[in-house]
DNA sequence: CGTTCGGTTGACTGCTGTCAAGAACAGTGG
DNA sequence: CCACTGTTCTTGACAGCAGTCAACCGAACG
């Protein structure tokens, strides 16, 4: 399962030079971790970015007092930019949530004079934007919704982007993310994750059978729970490949 | 008192090539919009910045049910790029929240070959760094914390960024907001906030004599509450000019 | 076959939203 | 200077959503 999606992503969603650039002779070593291994240390010097092929990484903050914060989550073919020269300390902890396969970018390509390093630093500035917006929305849900409302808003975000890179079947998607850390990415307990999925169970809007995907089926009741047009929505949080002249 | 501060901001806290940039002839104009005043709409087209002089502006985001959520704050000294070229769309609604004085920058002074064009995005980058750590740290708030450590976080976040340009005397400082926009960028409502403040104002944590300026009295208290570690907090949320060589 | 981890459910508590009324204040025009 | 008006702040009563605690279940795994 872990790397039958992988070359797909790579070739159909990213551009030619790029994928020359990950792919071909001189290529970056793809890399390997298991579920649970922590990428990335909050504050941990860093100056590199990651482009994910394959799993679930999370990206998140932690409180003094041992609340955990998940500010977003990368799915397969996102990239993030962990660190620069001019800023070179992590942001936030980068934890795989499942197994993943993933590359690692250094400064010399994210900065060299080539034309597949060009790509590379307008998809980074591309992915900057969209994980902006999605982190938007994420604070305005938390402000002012509901758990209903932030629930159904995780799972349409994250269906949503799957499906732009090819990884959903109809509405069903693999969800490989435990109620505990989805409780820790929608701001809530894993105890009341766990309530409002059963409820959207038994009213039908989902169905959820082994812990391990998870099926849309009542996407406009989702919607209007979460509080998004999805066509506006799209546009809002993906990413529209600006392939420069 | 509108325009007593933005000389000084100018001169202490912008590098040199910038500064020359923004008051030499040939300048920009400054602008003035009173309270209350949109200046951007979400969802406008827009391909420029913004760099604040005087007052303070929000950044915002509604929902369709009218639910307002303000994203970020623009205090004096701030950039905000409202749009790229390759992004020309605003993601935030930006209202002043107090009169203000501000300067627009445009694509071609941002994208230009001159010294002061690369500071300039230097600065941009630097504060796109910078915003986005300050998101992080509200979206842990709004995800975890309770009203009171919320509110402590957000008066913490706003003395630290006044202090770094100057416009705090002591530890108090104007805070021309209402309780009910303070409500919509800490994700309560504006009766919560006035609980709050109260409640902080008898524990003698704060004074708030006038609606319009507030001191922090016991910071020690207030961090505690907000759970910050002020020295490590200033460094992640505060500008590290990047003067490049 | 025991252990562990994650999920499920119930009882109870408490924080925070809602509603409503009144007070303080600022701005306006006389 | 004074009424008038609308905005903002303040306070109380009440209700409901979500956290906490605790027990149990089921699957995975050694």
């Amino acid at each position: 399962m872990v790397n039958r999606f992988a070359p797909a992503i790579v070739s159909q969603h990213l551009p030619e030079a790029l994928r020359a650039m990950l792919v071909g002779e001189g290529a970056f070593r793809t890399r390997r971790a298991p579920r649970g291994t922590v990428l990335v240390r909050e504050n941990d010097t860093a100056d590199h970015s990651i482009l994910l092929l394959d799993g679930w990484i999370s990206l998140s903050k932690t409180l003094p007092s041992g609340d955990v914060q998940i500010i977003d989550l990368m799915l397969p073919g996102d990239f993030a930019l962990v660190g620069t020269r001019m800023v070179p300390v992590a942001a936030t902890t980068m934890e795989a949530l499942s197994d993943t396969v993933y590359v690692l970018i250094g400064p010399e390509q994210a900065n060299g004079p080539s034309a597949a390093s060009a790509t590379l630093r307008h998809v980074l500035a591309a992915c900057i934007l969209t994980t902006q917006s999605r982190t938007s929305e994420m604070l305005l849900r938390l402000g002012r919704g509901t758990a209903a409302n932030r629930i159904a808003y995780a799972l349409l975000e994250i269906f949503v982007r799957l499906q732009a890179v090819g990884l959903t079947t109809g509405t069903a998607f693999e969800f490989p993310i435990t109620q505990q850390k989805f409780g820790e990415f929608t701001g809530m307990t894993n105890v009341h994750v766990c309530r409002t999925l059963r409820r959207f169970e038994t009213e039908g809007m989902i169905r959820h059978p082994d812990h391990k995907s998870i099926e849309l089926i009542d996407l406009p009741a989702l919607c209007a729970l979460a509080d998004i047009n999805l066509p506006l929505f799209r546009q809002e949080i993906l990413m529209r490949w600006p392939v420069p002249a």
